[in-house]
DNA sequence: ACAATATGCAAAATATAATTTACGTATAGA
DNA sequence: TCTATACGTAAATTATATTTTGCATATTGT
């Protein structure tokens, strides 16, 4: 499923998926798979992610149980 | 560096490496490598080892800034 | 002593994350 | 209209996570 905590935290910031996707030193299409829910990042590069944008992992990747 | 969270995580239910690996799907040495710190997991597995251990992803794998 | 469990380690093979390159569309500005 | 930026997507390649197999040691129970 879509990472739409990851989308809306980038364009907080106003930032573009290449901006993104250089601060923390993988490609744009990268990016944009991750906020597609394409496939899974690593977790180096979702600690990055979290890094940039100001944020922890539960922020952006945790999903509470219903 | 280390994983401990993860391990004192699993010690507290008093699982082994092969019993932790088997609940989420993966063999024993992935878990050991990463307790050692050896490699980065995906994000996939990440959530299912926390889910297992009734963890965040912060309990386990965030580390606070200093 | 013997058997069973738990763990660490490592080489080779496999699965998949991530890169590179490229093409398409939409929008905003000159 | 023309140009530039932003984003979605996809095939081929590369890097690396994960598996498989095996061997070693320490510990616990019989």
């Amino acid at each position: 499923m879509k990472n739409l905590k990851l989308k809306s935290a980038r364009a907080r910031l106003d930032m573009s998926q290449e901006q993104l996707a250089e601060a923390v030193g993988v490609t744009r299409q990268t990016i944009g798979m991750i906020e597609a829910g394409k496939f899974n990042p690593s977790l180096q590069l979702c600690i990055a992610l979290c890094k940039v944008l100001g944020k922890t992992l539960n922020d952006i990747f945790w999903e509470e149980e219903s």
